[in-house]
DNA sequence: GTAAGTTTCGTGTACGTTAACGAATGTATG
DNA sequence: CATACATTCGTTAACGTACACGAAACTTAC
């Protein structure tokens, strides 16, 4: 139990009478060793809580075999796309890690063809990657993704939201629902009992996702749970991008009173908000959002928007690589598994 | 330019047409070759974008000689204290660098004892580390270290809080001003303009700190700012934690009025404030304060405070051997200065 | 022109791990 | 008992860098 000291495999061969070949058949659980000599070394290794020194490891793998990554994530359709900054994160982690072994490549799907994301898988696992990083947003696509991967022993990690899939897996991400009662608490804070809250959800082209859904739950979770007695009024409106804001008369009713606005935006796209409310008169109204996107900023430096929240999916790329490669190289899964906390933004902290 | 196939020192030297103990000699600025060769394979040094390989260098060098790293921070009392945080994180990011030749020692300064900063620090200096990473808290012990550090050439790296030095120097911190102005942001949200707001620096022993000073200054620098024109009143209690809260006739009548009251506690103290506010029968009331310790969050919970800001500072410390270590084996000093981000803390995300 | 000194450079070994190669021993088969 | 074959193990050469050592070339002084 004597980790002060680190020794090296040569230690341990003193120690068990073996050459270094003979402990390095035995790490590695190869053939060749007798059962008496394995279980020697074994019980040393464990004795003395040796560790291989990573460095020394590495370095001699890193020549002969680069750790190859395939990253499947969605389209990136323009210079702001919310893919870029995982991207961007992936990007880092590989450049401090790029005279280690490591080498990735990038495929992309789209969300209204679904066989997209399956053809990319088909071409990513006949290619002998090492791990894959990906997103679960379809759920049959994801499912036989994870079921191959288990076969063929290539460790996942998804990013971005979790689903429940069928079988257990690794995910990169913020807890939704939770992300939801923390919107739930910022908007209470501002506008109270008395007032009236709106769900957004801003849907583009690729409709409704599983994040939008846990997002609203746990928003809707801290009202019930909070406030239950208070039977505060949250509406929901579902509102396609493509076309115009469309207030209805009954929309109109519900903005049109004098009681403070709490406004939820279960998406990144919060900043088409406040141009909407000035267009028909509304006032007294708070927004809460996601994401630090440039025209979300500028809103949160005039005040227009309250709160966003940050998803650091920067950091979730980064730490995508990163764990996964402590994964490959020390068979340590430990960080597979992250749940990046709810970070709340204001003005004053962007 | 070519960055692409991460070349060795082989490569270089077979550019040169020189072996590669010249290569190496050029790397260090060692001595012992002519200036024509020296140039020659500068040049190709620059033009392949050749970088060391860090494992292996490591490898070589962490046999030989050891990083010595010295930390020297406030006394910790208890098991609570906050100092246990960065202790944590500081030998977490050992336990990760350890096989890579890395060792610390600790040493404890009193507060009290301006003197007890100043003797450790002749130690530390007598004992040949690499690195330091200490806090600023006493000013001019600060500058009487940073100044040593300079001549001897020792990096140093400063935790918790920023003050101004007779000379720049590597803060790892959170800007206090800033969370004091992201406290007033949150406060008044809750409070709003009618409202009444106090500021209260609960002291202990050692006295009013400058981080204490600088939260307040951003604090109030916040309404100044977005509200000046509304003559908000912010009342500054200055409470000695060895007393009782001790409630003046002016306090009292202070809190005695119908307003909603919005309470910013400078430290980790908040969590003393409710007590106080439950015995005096004073209602109506937000707390702001710092820092997720066991009392806080316990009251995080039950909403009798509503937000606090959290300072990470197990990621201060671990953060700080991380980047004193980069600088010192890549000399990379892009990490030594760190500003960590105002995080905001509700019993939802906590 | 030779000895001594100086400058410039190539060679070799080590860091700890990995894995190929082959030597030694053991076992089976005729 | 000899041969073939399998099992078990030790030896050795890398990975890329760091640095000591000494060889070669060149300079200076007599």
């Amino acid at each position: 139990m004597d980790k002060s000291n680190n020794l090296g495999i040569k230690e341990i061969a003193k120690l068990a009478n073996v050459s270094i070949g003979t402990v390095d058949r035995v790490l590695h659980n190869r053939t060749g060793v007798s059962a008496a000599t394995r279980k020697k070394i074994q019980h040393i290794i464990k004795e003395t809580g040796y560790t291989k020194n990573i460095l020394a490891s590495r370095l001699k793998l890193a020549a002969r075999k680069k750790i190859k990554i395939a990253i499947l994530i969605p389209e990136i359709k323009n210079e702001w796309s919310y893919w870029k900054a995982p991207q961007k994160g992936i990007k880092k982690a590989v450049k401090e890690l790029k005279e280690q072994g490591i080498s990735i490549q990038f495929f992309h799907f789209n969300f209204l063809h679904p066989q997209s994301f399956s053809e990319k898988c088909g071409t990513i696992f006949s290619e002998a990657f090492d791990g894959i990083i990906t997103v679960s947003f379809l759920e049959k696509e994801s499912n036989d993704l994870l079921v191959k991967s288990i076969k063929q022993n290539i460790p996942v990690v998804f990013l971005d939201t979790e689903r429940p899939l069928k079988y257990s897996a690794n995910f990169i991400r913020q807890n939704s629902v939770n992300a939801g009662m923390v919107a739930g608490r910022l908007l209470h804070g501002l506008v109270g009992n008395d007032g009236q809250y709106f769900v957004v959800n801003i849907l583009n082209e690729d409709g409704i996702q599983i994040n939008n859904r846990q997002r609203e739950s746990g928003f809707r979770a801290f009202f019930n749970k909070n406030f239950k007695n208070k039977s505060i009024a949250i509406h929901t409106i579902n509102h396609p991008l493509e076309n115009d804001f469309e207030i209805t008369e009954a929309l109109k009713q519900l903005f049109s009173n004098e009681k403070t606005k709490g406004i939820f935006v279960t998406n990144a796209r919060s900043f088409l908000i406040p141009q909407i409310l000035k267009e028909n008169n509304i006032s007294d109204t708070f927004i809460v959002g996601f994401d630090l996107n440039r025209q979300n900023l500028a809103l949160l430096k005039t005040g227009q928007i309250s709160f966003l929240i940050n998803q650091k999916p920067e950091y979730q790329g980064y730490t995508a690589i990163k764990s996964l490669y402590k994964f490959l190289t020390e068979n340590d899964d430990s960080e597979l598994n992250v749940e990046i906390p709810v970070e709340i933004i204001v003005k004053e902290n962007a």
